[in-house]
DNA sequence: TATGAATGAGGATTCATTCAT
DNA sequence: CATGAATGAATCCTCATTCAT
């Protein structure tokens, strides 16, 4: 029978989570010390160690809980939509709306997760896959509504949606420049739905999708 | 007067430059020992400190050796073509076949370099954009001569170029699978060019840009 | 008015005692951790130092309930013999089979208390006392029944009784040989009770003392 | 080429080893940290790994040091002797000073060394081997003359001599006593020589060996 | 010029012990 | 009585960089 609460350890655990992302995001893995985290959660050194088995795992649970929320988000707003063309509109502004808002974890992901060897064993790994199904999903989709070229494989347009993304981001990121997100998403949709050569006849008005 | 002639000192330089590549390649940045570059080269590691500032200098010298390459390479293979298309279809074969040929490099690049805080300030960043603003050229190009939408701008072609192929090549190297550079390269452009949506009327054929 | 029962205490302490002797026996004193040894025993950390002090006070405990066992039996069978020269050749044969028998409770006592500072404050050095004791007393029994040699004192008996069985013992636990008990228990004896120069006459043929 | 003299690299390293044989004597293994004895033998915590692999690299180079001077030295004594008898006692004798002057050494070598894992692969093993080795071979040369009881092997003469002086020596040590090295060593020889059983003609009166 | 010996900062992790519940 | 969450001290080792020679 346990002195604490569940709701008491769970405020402990959330309150190293939070300080955790807290620092990690401020410094970066390496440069994180356990000490600063705890400090800044306001327990010891120790009590990190009975909630998280080690630094990096800290690390994957700080991305974690952030990719959790992410992917329940993109899913619910994806629901709204019906066509191939408007879901990945929805898609590319909420995927670049990330990054705007959440910089840091996207950087520790890119960083410090993707690149390391054991990766694909990782819970993040999973995760990613979820967040890029979405994608993967809407594009077959696309494509038994015959509004997708069959000769695009699903995961090529994943690719070509998420890498491109993170470039464009990257860049104004990088800079520190405010990315307009609603030209941005517009424009990329653009590119990854109808390319960028001349087109004689351009069918709508592209349809700009807007946050809200 | 240096005791030892121009060409010895260049020599020494390449040896280390040399050293430093291999050892960067094989452990990363923070695994990569300066004593073991030294070793390597076969000088001291002293001498390291007398051709470059510090451990991170020799990484971006040798980036920067690494860019200087590429760049020429791709300059001379644009030459070979003259349209808008083809010369995306080059670009986007070529750089896949970089990905594939210097895993390691590119890595270096992705994971030490661009996430830095003084990237900006880099001779990496000088020589990425000369490696990029090939692609702003071709795309301007393009605009001029009416083969390219001129809602897109150069810059985000170029994004979306640089972007998607970075993710559609990271996934194969994670997985130590071999990419399949013809393959991937004229999906890649196809989806540059002229996006996934489905075509009532494909244009013509897709010419594949092949390496040789 | 303890809320348990005297029984029921004497039952948890002697959980956490035997759960101490395996855990310290298989792992060290170092490396065994009280949480390991609460667990075994099945109760919380805490408990454990509501019955001991400390860590050491636990180890000390389970050396206590050791030595008390081994100086009954030795007493016991100790009984069962008149002559100086049977009771030691008794002895011998007896502590070589306790090293055998019980090597880790050996080490332990050779390794983490016999070293320290207090070890003649502690109830372990009490309790050996009682147990070499029992080779003094023979000893002294021996001088007056003129089997000894007065020039030996007692406690020289003793040391070279135990010393001598530690060392010849611990070769082969070291190595993971098992030991020859009847073979050894002879040669020792023989050794201690007639020395190894070259005898013109051989006395009596030794008779060994075997285990039964 | 060496910008320090190999005569400068002695000496740090031995600074280092007389530094490292203070604080592991005072302190014990475990207590006994690596930034103490750097300080002890004013060099940099970094530089102790420059002349030993690790903390236990440098606790056996130590204790190495010892062997190599006691055993050189009981090699010496050695010679002077002629007679099974006289060596015994002279060995007895000189083992027991050993005790008496480096009692710290012995305790070393008593609870960190001996009982670890991998003792039996330690250069101390080896040296412990010669050492011990010089007791086996004045056996066999004892056995050779006629002047040992072929009934007792060497390695059980070994064991008995080395193991009834270590039990000796502890209790004088632990008890903070000065050993009286003369008696004891005349009298241990006796036991080994004779045992302790009553003898009806002691042949010659017991020459005892002593230090000088 | 070249050497390589010397420096020294920096941090994750364990676990005996306590004490609020 | 019993729990088990919380504490926090304590340390080995690496390696980029410097500088006396």
């Amino acid at each position: 029978m346990p002195r604490i609460s569940k709701e008491r350890q769970q405020d402990r655990r959330n309150s190293i989570l939070a300080a955790g992302r807290m620092v990690l995001s401020a410094r970066g893995f390496n440069d994180a010390a356990i000490s600063a985290i705890a400090a800044e959660a306001g327990v010891s050194d120790g009590l990190v160690y009975r909630y998280f088995t080690n630094k990096r795992d800290l690390l994957i649970a700080v991305l974690a809980d952030f990719y959790e929320g992410i992917i329940d988000n993109l899913e619910v707003i994806l629901d709204q939509y019906d066509t191939f063309e408007e879901r990945i509109r929805a898609i590319v502004y909420e995927h670049i709306a990330r990054f705007a808002s959440d910089k840091e974890m996207c950087e520790l992901f890119l960083t410090e997760i993707r690149v390391s060897n054991n990766y694909r064993e990782t819970e993040i790994f999973r995760l990613n896959r979820r967040y890029t199904s979405i994608v993967v999903r809407t594009a077959q989709d696309g494509l038994a509504r015959g509004e997708m070229n069959p000769a695009i494989g699903p995961r090529l347009l994943r690719d070509m949606l998420f890498g491109g993304i993170e470039h464009f981001a990257w860049r104004h990121i990088g800079r520190g420049v405010a990315i307009d997100v609603d030209e941005g998403a517009s424009k990329i949709a653009e590119v990854l739905l109808h390319g960028v050569c001349a087109r004689s006849t351009p069918p709508n008005p592209p349809k700009a999708h807007t946050g809200k």
